[in-house]
DNA sequence: ACCTTGAACCAATATAAGATTGGTTCAAAA
DNA sequence: TTTTGAACCAATCTTATATTGGTTCAAGGT
């Protein structure tokens, strides 16, 4: 029944690449380098290097995008040029302003709209939060979290919106400071709150979704800046 | 006291740029001419012919955009070429579910941040759309409508946000069918929705203003599309 | 027969260069 | 002193070219 020999080098394919990107050998930055260079380094044919990277995008370890490449992290906005002059007008509390009124939104769709396979990456991912060893291994989870469940919404303007806040985020020059104000106790209380969130979408509770994702960015924004005037009126500290 | 000739013809010149937008002579389109041919064309320098367009730009009749041009009406997204892609994978719903989550916000920060002078200009902007006599003239205003409400919440992400939907909501094709199903009657409840909106902006009101838009948008969305299934769950129907 | 390969082509995006446009400054002229 | 014309700056648009993932298909190997 087994088919020794092929299906035996495509699961050696996909180990290696997956040992690779791991240890950041191949990975230069984010992208990783074109398919048809990857092949050649390989020795494999394009199309079995393609079989490999379809398994590691399916398990949400890669993204891919025609015309921009092959990510390990979610993928540039599609305009990147526009938004980075628009980076330097916008300060920290006007992305949270935002973000605050679109990623609840999203995460309820997210509960609503997910299909089974985008639940069982999401699921991955949200324990990728939980585990992260150190502070910039956090980042970059917390990153694809927000990312994912944007993807589930289903919605491609949605989608592209929040890619234009992600896109502002990153290029801000004050990503400098928060990468700095994220302390190990800070980042252990949200990904408890990434979990609280996780649970309500893949359980398919919209209002428990958006109400956590609430919790959780007025938690981030308070972070960011101590006394931040972001949110007018709130009932209780969900900074436990 | 008075300087007859030089503030003489300046005003002559503003009212001629006045009659001549309003008529629909000079404007071509939407963009107006170029500023040096505008200012060859009456024959007058280009400082003075500035004078004039800061005039009526102070007055919300134009906007001006470095790079872009003069516009009678908003000008367009930044970006443009993508989103023009963007918009043919875009159904109707997913730009009123956007739209549902972005101007209830937008509306909100207007009313508690709208400086003196804007606040006059958008109630000119809001009267404009009751006074409307066809419906393409209301169409005109309605857009100028949301488009200052979303200037006045000052905050430069979320206006860019804002423009990326209204161009997605311009060059969709479904543009075409939206304009038919206005009829005169709904043009009239929803202007006199935007004058209970536009009074709550204008008295600080943020939740009135934030309430008053989600009920305009959501009496749209169920015209736009009858038994449209944007909004879940809410108490009365708006569209009295 | 079946599969793999390599190449070509398609679709979408990125990048770079040049043109266009509003914003600003300044010296000459009225 | 004011106005003008021009030059220059900054931001954007437009166009052409290159890059990249997605797809198809015939040649070759098993």
């Amino acid at each position: 029944m087994p088919e020794p020999v092929l299906k035996s080098t495509q699961a050696a394919l996909v180990a290696r690449l997956r040992r690779e990107i791991a240890a950041g050998e191949l990975q230069r930055g984010d992208r990783l380098p074109p398919e048809r260079e990857m092949a050649d380094y390989f020795g494999v044919s394009r199309a079995r290097l393609r079989q490999a990277l379809d398994q590691l995008e399916g398990e949400g370890a890669l993204f891919r995008r025609r015309g921009q490449g092959t990510f390990v992290q979610p993928p540039p906005a599609t305009d990147a040029a526009g938004l980075h002059r628009l980076a330097r007008r916008v300060r920290p509390q006007d992305v949270m302003e935002v973000r605050l009124e679109i990623e609840p939104a999203l995460a309820g769709l997210a509960a609503l709209r997910a299909n089974e396979k985008a639940r069982a990456v999401f699921a991955e991912v949200a324990q990728a939060t939980l585990d992260a060893p150190d502070q910039q291994s956090y980042e970059i989870a917390d990153d694809i979290f927000h990312y994912k469940i944007a993807e589930m919404a289903q919605n491609p303007l949605f989608l592209t919106v929040y890619e234009s806040i992600r896109s502002v985020r990153q290029q801000a020059m004050w990503t400098r400071t928060r990468a700095e104000t994220y302390s190990a106790e800070v980042t252990s209380v949200l990904g408890q709150q990434h979990q609280r969130l996780a649970k309500a979408i893949l359980n398919g509770e919209a209002e428990a979704a958006t109400e956590a994702m609430r919790d959780h960015l007025i938690c981030v924004s308070r972070t960011l800046m101590q006394a931040g005037p972001v949110v007018p009126q709130k009932t209780g500290d969900p900074c436990s």
